[in-house]
RNA sequence: GUGAGCGUAGUUCAAUGGUAGAGCACCAGAUUGUGGUUCUGGUUGUUGCGGGUUCGAGUCCCGUCGCUCACCCCA
């Protein structure tokens, strides 16, 4: 016998998780098919030389290669932006510019696990590529504000930076040259705090120059107040500072600038970025870290292409996500999708019971037949136990009659119903099911 | 990848180096067309896996796999 094991950082999924995340991303791609993003793919597997660039960086030890059997050097993709910024170089003079696609699918990183990190996992990224305009990075900003309310989330916060400002800024203070150090150690703020940020900046840079540092990264209050504040830290970078105050007007006349932060510690660790970078973390479980992401990046697809294609998204860490809402909601997960259970009373009703149970389906109901017969209890426990709310009862009387039984597994009452018509009015009535649902 | 802690029944947890246990859950029956109570009976298991020390290892040692945490990086 072989032990039926799996890959560290690989794991199955269970029916009720699995249904969990297939709602979820059904609930995204609905929100990014209504900005009229559309929805592409790309291969797992790409030439190692194609997903890793000039390689060098921390990246690519966390990438899975091998050689293929034809003598290949190929890579399985590690996230969705790069493979895109490849599908851009190649595809760009099939598709209208501006692009916008979303794109859900696993990704792969050797790294060492953690809670809620995993060597095998999903991304969710959309992306509008093509112009470098702040109507863009504002669409994208709106984007995840209406992911993240349509999945009823009932607090957040979008915090918004701007690579170019701070980059002006340590430009100023003629330390560009350890932008990538700082940008690194700063994008830690949120997580072990201002004392500790100071102590690893000052084993880069000077105290003086941490100060200044700090009092960037340290500028709060509104949008407003924090513009202006980094206007008088940074004058050199009216133009990209202009650019976050149009933003922030775009919110505002949008009605979406409640959730807005600026927040000037906000970096992201990827080099890529080059202009706005967001993350946003919910109100109720800061702990659980940023859990959508993204940025501009103006020459990401520069290593494949002479054609200027600077983009603008984010990436949501679906994994993330879904341990927030088992967190923030308290309704039980189902591990069936059916409306209705009909029970076995006979073995040679069968017929019956699916012919019935056609009917339901036609009028876009979920019924389930139990497949044998088994004492009444225990038919009504798996339903209750998988989640399927009610069971249809079709003994000797009821099939001689044309009567239907249904029983409320929850509230334990059951009613007769005269004809399939009113049967399938009251489950979509118990169900919450109107007509017009499929 | 580096460092640390942990691994016993489906689950939560016990067991001075000396016969592997308890609650909950689960299954069967009392009740063959009605599951939440009660009663009776039952399975709970190569103590993650493989070696070693010992008369004897869940317990001590080594290795390995997995989980958790920190670093690193990031979703």
């Amino acid at each position: 016998m072989i032990e039926p094991r799996i890959l560290k950082g690989f794991r199955d999924s269970l029916p009720q998780q699995e249904l969990r995340r297939k709602d979820l991303i059904t609930c995204l791609e609905s929100v990014f098919s209504s900005f009229g993003l559309v929805p592409i793919d790309t291969p797992v597997l790409e030439y190692t030389e194609v997903l890793l660039g000039k390689g060098g960086g921390e990246t690519d030890k966390q990438v899975y290669t091998f050689t293929d059997h034809g003598g290949r050097e190929v890579a399985m993709r590690f996230d969705l932006t790069v493979p895109f910024a490849r599908y851009m170089a190649s595809h760009a003079h099939e598709l209208p510019l501006p692009f916008k696609r979303y794109h859900v699918d696993k990704v792969w990183r050797g790294e060492n696990t953690q809670k809620g990190r995993y060597r095998e996992f999903y991304q969710c990224d959309f992306d509008i590529v093509g112009i470098d305009h702040v109507s863009a990075d504002f669409e994208i900003l709106l984007i995840i504000n209406e992911s993240l309310k349509r999945l009823g989330i009932p607090a957040f916060s979008v915090h918004l930076s701007h690579r170019g400002i701070f980059n002006s800024f340590l430009a100023d203070l003629g330390i560009a040259d350890r932008a990538p150090d700082i940008l690194r150690c700063v994008d830690k703020m949120q997580k072990i705090g201002l004392s500790e940020v100071e102590a690893q900046l000052q084993e880069i840079i000077t105290i003086q120059q941490t100060r200044d540092v700090l009092a960037f990264i340290s500028a709060s209050g509104t949008p407003l107040e924090v513009l202006s504040a980094l206007g008088d830290l940074c004058g050199k970078a009216q133009e990209h500072i202009h650019r976050l105050s149009i933003l922030t007007d775009f919110a505002m006349d949008a009605g979406c600038a409640d959730t807005l932060v600026i927040n000037p510690s906000i970096t992201r660790g990827l080099d890529y970025y080059t202009g706005v970078v967001y993350e946003t973390y919910l109100d109720e479980l800061e702990a659980i870290g940023s859990i959508c992401s993204g940025g501009r990046y103006n020459d990401l697809a520069s290593l494949y292409t002479k054609q200027k294609l600077p983009g603008v998204g984010a990436s949501i860490g679906l994994d993330r996500l879904l341990a927030a809402l088992d967190e923030l909601s308290d309704t039980p997960s189902r591990s069936s999708t059916a409306d209705v259970l009909v029970i076995c009373m006979d073995e040679s009703r069968m017929g019956d019971y699916q012919r019935i149970a056609c009917r339901l389906r036609e009028a876009g109901l979920h019924a389930e037949v139990s497949l044998t017969k088994r004492r009444l209890p225990q038919q009504f426990s798996y339903a209750e136990r998988v989640g399927i709310p009610l069971a249809l009862i079709l003994g000797e009387e009821e099939l001689e009659s044309g009567t239907y039984t249904l029983r409320d597994l929850q509230s334990r009452m059951q009613e007769r119903l005269q004809s399939i018509e009113k049967l399938v009015n009251r489950c979509r009535l118990l169900t919450g099911k109107g007509a017009h649902t499929l």
